[in-house]
RNA sequence: GGGGCUGUGGCGGAAUUGGCAGACGCGCUAGAUUUAGGAUCUAGUUCCCACAGGGAGUGCAGGUUCGAGUCCUGUCAGCCCCA
């Protein structure tokens, strides 16, 4: 009995694409129209696929082979993002070697990419844990080592258009008179500060138990995301990558890109670009006495020189985006992490401010800018002069300034500004008012929550806003606005401040304390004693890949150091040919760097002379469409991108922006559940008394702080009542009816494998595609795919002969003219799924091959000339039944290149249509007209008609409403 | 607190972009076939009522329009991101 088998049919169809590269893309070609797709590559871990991976890759693959049908040329890669932590923890746990874990789960995940039918082209596959990948990671880190950023730079790009700023190489970097007189070392010291690749020493978060350095994202909570770890702040070496120089092509090119509005605002907000002025406090050297006349002396100096592009000793520098509220700024705070906390400190408060600055290196960003915590911070005893009024201010140590975004010092404006406000008031600091709210100023929330009494009855709040300036000098009476920049340029004239830009993105940490991950291609050059000089060396081009260590076995030591400082000797060190002792950097690459260009790498995979060769590359990129998980949706797209600018920049890639397209796939979660919560006693509690308690994982009652336990329920036993389920043996006790991430946790982890084994590929491709709109959160459901598997079911009787012995097309299947209607069922089918395909509306096409199947698929006969072009619309959802049925309806070759079937939207018409006769918006009847009727006789045939003469009668037509189209008819009446 | 997204039957979701709300699938109900179950096929399935008919209805409250799930204003809830 040949019935649906999947797992014959699938087996079958796997090996024969297989045997004849079906989905080889070979040399590119140059008479056909390219298209590049591309899935955001996994990280092979080893739980396996989970229902998440095919959901983006059946989209692609939908795309892939829908075009390969229509003509074009595609490249579908698939490859591995194969560095990462969970090997290396592995690794200390069980001695096996990273290398190894990683290869095992690589080969689990492309066998189950193959089990499901992903035309993949195999034959380009990369790792990027492979020497033979990473020695280009490590080449472009060489060109970021290798490059600085010109902002001035007017250049015109291989795509003829001009810009200004240029990645240019660091020989190319103009070194000044005074450094080129300091002799070779000066030179090399003053080309390193400007790399875009350097080295800096920075507070991280060093995580002990992870023995590992963690990015700000990577922490939650002050906790590590990975494990839940604590996390200290400590001063460390580090690489960086200096992002911020792009930051503003960053966000100007991504007007370029087709790419979901809500992920561009997300990259524009991550980037946080704000505009305002540095300006420079005097703070006085170490020994002035009379800082208002030393002040004033400073000042003339200033108006003779210039606003200098490093602040010296004597200044402290401060960001604002609002100069405006210069005059208003009655007292500085620095950060505890300042450089000047210590030199400004007055010897009476050097104890209180010590003290400070330690406790607040063990709080969290988060935990020190959140405007609800309570302000606290250390007068250090030292004072500046505000430069528009010379006004003293006083200057205090604070955590809810950070060292890292702006200049790590601000001027506090409490009239003006919520946080400073708070503080002004904690601390007992004088609030002067300099702007003037507009009249129809509406205070927010937080501005009243912060009002105070000044004398009796009289209240008084801060305004952040725009308004007019008062206390402000000569300045009074200018709305805010240009007061803004008019006292910008008033203090760039006479050297105190001048304009800038400041961007909340900061440099990218790219240093990790981790074995299993690209080594840099970087020597530190050691002096007699064995020591750092700072200065460095680095691979030759051609030596590249750096390998990691052979036969070598880490092992934490519990220092921040990494654990290659224990590599052995030979890995280590060596001497150069000029005799200079060199030890290797230690440091490993993040695990973004390898997925920041696979890419391009993909492009010409098996290159070994260069990342990809120009001709090839110039080809296929950028990517057409680029469809991934919405986590990624900044960090990696933006790193990826800033690769590719510098890349693009120094001539290597020929497009501006990688990825053309951007698709975010929404995630699966599992099957919804359903739950009632009881007491300690067993008593059932409303849903709606329960709420998170504040660990966030146990629930509480409302009312008695008590803990609530949750009871798994079944549909029978609630019952739906207004917006909710109720138990249906007490309906006041509300349940929770909501589906769940999959977690192991949780136990509601779907299995693609098993999937696969029950239902077969197609049946989880299809299903995957059919639970709705491809970039929505979508719960899992059992039964759904039972739904999608009885289609295939209904498909295969459709086709093939059930009863036969042997697989035998449907004798129902003959060679006879379809009527009108099934021809019209058959365009309507292309047409309606050929769009939704564009559209990556899958679920909607798969709804009209349904229809299809279930108006012709009982017909006798069937004609034959219907089945041949529904197989191939079918073919890019469900490819192995596709096949198989266009085998029997007796093709010889793969479907994968048949021609798309075309529409002819002369069939679809119809001669007569029936549309809806409303009377005042009601629907009182349908009548039936030829579908191209003028306006006139539609509305004759309507009114002639009985059910429509009976709502009419002894009413004044006031309006007949007929729409171009003849959608229907509306008789608007009267009376 | 700020920003974004989403609210449509018992459930997942459709709706030609302002024109018949609920396509398609799940679930449920009945019938056919079957020794039975499964599988398959057919029909029905938004809710309410005085049921040959009529009324209400897309989170809630308004507005624009002959006409609103769709546009506008406000509001509530859930999810995500940022602080």
């Amino acid at each position: 009995m040949p019935r649906y088998d999947s797992k014959r049919i699938e087996t079958k169809w796997q090996e024969y694409w297989d045997a004849n590269e079906t989905f080889r893309t070979g040399d590119f070609d140059p008479s056909k129209e390219k298209l590049y797709v591309l899935d955001m590559f996994p990280y092979p871990s080893g739980n396996g696929l989970h229902v998440g991976h095919p959901e983006g890759y059946t989209a692609t693959d939908i795309t892939c082979r829908y075009n390969r049908m229509r003509g074009k040329q595609v490249l579908h890669p698939m490859g591995w993002d194969a560095f990462g932590l969970p090997a290396e923890q592995h690794a200390i746990a069980t001695g096996t070697h990273p290398r190894v874990t990683t290869q095992k789960n690589i080969d689990t995940f492309r066998r189950q990419l193959k089990m499901l039918g992903f035309s993949y082209d195999w034959s380009c596959e990369i790792s990027t844990t492979d020497p033979a990948y990473f020695r280009w990671t490590q080449w472009i880190f060489l060109q970021l080592f290798d490059s600085w950023y010109d902002e001035e730079f007017e250049w015109t790009d291989c795509n003829e258009k001009v810009r200004k700023g240029k990645g240019r190489p660091i020989s190319e970097l103009a070194i000044p008179d005074e450094v080129t007189e300091q002799g070779d070392e000066a030179v090399r010291r003053f080309q390193d500060k400007h790399r875009l690749a350097y080295q800096h020493e920075a507070p991280v978060n060093w995580c002990p138990n992870l023995g590992t350095v963690l990015a700000n994202e990577e922490i939650i909570d002050g906790l590590s995301e990975r494990g839940g770890h604590p996390v200290e702040r400590i001063p460390l070496r580090q690489w960086m990558l200096r992002i911020t120089s792009y930051a503003e092509r960053l966000l100007d090119e991504l007007d370029e890109v087709k790419w979901p509005e809500s992920i561009k605002l997300l990259q524009r907000n991550w980037i946080g670009r704000s505009e305002g002025a540095e300006v420079d406090f005097y703070v006085g050297g170490t020994d002035t006495d009379d800082l208002g006349s030393a002040f004033q002396t400073w000042k003339q100096a200033r108006g003779e020189s210039s606003f200098p592009v490093e602040p010296g000793d004597d200044v402290l520098r401060i960001y604002t985006t609002r100069p405006d509220t210069l005059f208003g700024a009655t007292f500085m705070v620095i950060a505890p992490e300042h450089p000047f906390v210590s030199r400004l400190t007055t010897d009476d408060r050097r104890e209180a401010v010590e003290k400070y600055c330690h406790q607040a290196s063990l709080k969290s960003d988060l935990d020190r800018t959140d405007l609800a915590k309570e302000k606290t911070g250390v007068f250090t005893g030292a004072y500046a002069i505000n430069p528009v009024n010379g006004a003293h201010v006083p200057i205090w140590v604070a955590d809810y300034v950070l060292i890292s975004y702006g200049t790590g010092a601000i001027m506090a404006v409490p009239g003006h500004d919520l946080r400073d406000w708070e503080f002004a008031v904690e601390f007992e600091i004088p609030i002067i008012q300099v702007i003037e709210p507009p009249e129809d100023y509406e205070y927010s929330k937080e501005e009243k929550a912060l009002q105070r009494e000044v004398t009796e009855g009289e209240m008084e709040m801060p305004c952040a806003c725009w308004g007019s300036a008062v206390n402000s000098g000569d300045y009074n009476g200018q709305p805010s606005k240009d007061f803004k920049r008019q006292i910008t340029d008033d203090l760039a004239s006479i050297g105190l401040g001048k304009r800038a830009i400041n961007y909340r993105l900061r440099d990218w940490l790219f240093s990790r304390q981790h074995f299993w991950g690209e080594p840099f291609p970087i020597w530190h050059e050691l002096d007699d004693d064995g020591n750092r000089t700072g200065l460095m060396r680095t691979d030759a081009e051609d030596s590249l890949p750096a390998k990691l260590p052979e036969n070598f076995e880490f092992k934490p030591h519990g220092r921040p150091d990494p654990p290659l400082a224990e590599a052995p000797d030979e890995w280590l060190y060596k001497t150069d040919e000029d005799g200079t002792r060199l030890m290797r950097e230690t440091n490993s690459m993040p695990q973004w760097a390898g997925s920041c260009w696979y890419y391009i790498r993909f492009t010409d995979s098996k290159n070994d002379e260069f990342l990809a060769a120009p001709e090839i590359q110039k080809h296929w990129l950028p990517v057409d469409l680029y469809i991934g998980g919405a986590e990624h949706a900044v960090l990696h797209l933006l790193y990826a991108r800033f690769w590719h600018k510098l890349l693009f920049d120094r001539g290597h890639v020929s497009t501006a922006e990688p990825f053309q397209r951007l698709v975010n796939q929404g995630m699966i979660l599992g099957e919804a559940e359903l739950s009632g919560y009881k007491d300690q006693a067993g008593q059932w509690v409303s849903a709606k008394q329960v709420k998170d308690g504040n660990d966030g994982k146990t629930k509480i009652n409302k009312r008695s702080g008590e803990e609530v336990t949750a009871v798994k329920l079944e549909t029978t036993d609630v019952e739906k009542k207004g917006e909710n389920f109720v138990l249906a043996e007490d309906k006041n006790i509300v349940v929770d009816s909501r589906a769940y991430k999959m977690s192991k946790s949780r136990g509601n982890v779907i299995n693609p494998d098993d999937i696969v084994a029950d239902y077969g590929a197609d049946a989880l491709r299809m299903y995957e595609m059919f639970m709705g709109p491809l970039e929505q959160v979508k719960p899992w459901s059992m039964s759904g795919v039972e739904g999608v598997y009885r289609f295939l079911g209904k498909v295969w009787r459709m086709i093939v002969d059930e009863r036969a012995e042997e697989i035998t097309l449907n004798s129902a299947i003959q060679d006879v003219e379809p009527d009108e209607d099934q021809q019209r069922i058959l365009h309507k089918t292309i047409k309606a799924v050929t769009d939704d395909i564009e559209k990556l509306s899958f679920n909607t096409a798969i709804s009209r091959m349904m229809e299809f199947v279930n108006k012709i698929g009982q017909a006798e006969p069937r004609p034959r000339s219907l089945m041949d072009p529904f197989v191939l619309l079918l073919s890019p959802f469900a490819p192995h039944i596709a096949e198989e049925c266009w085998q029997l309806l007796g093709h010889e070759n793969t479907l994968a290149y048949e021609a798309w079937p075309e529409f002819d939207e002369s069939k679809i018409a119809e001669a007569e249509i029936e549309i809806p006769v409303q009377v005042s918006n009601k629907i009182r009847g349908k009548i039936k007209i030829p579908a191209t009727a003028a306006p006139a006789t539609v509305q004759e045939i309507a009114q002639a008609d009985e059910a429509i003469a009976k709502h009419l009668q002894g009413k004044q037509i006031i309006k007949v409403v007929i729409p171009p189209g003849n959608r229907l008819v509306n008789f608007v009446v009267k009376g």
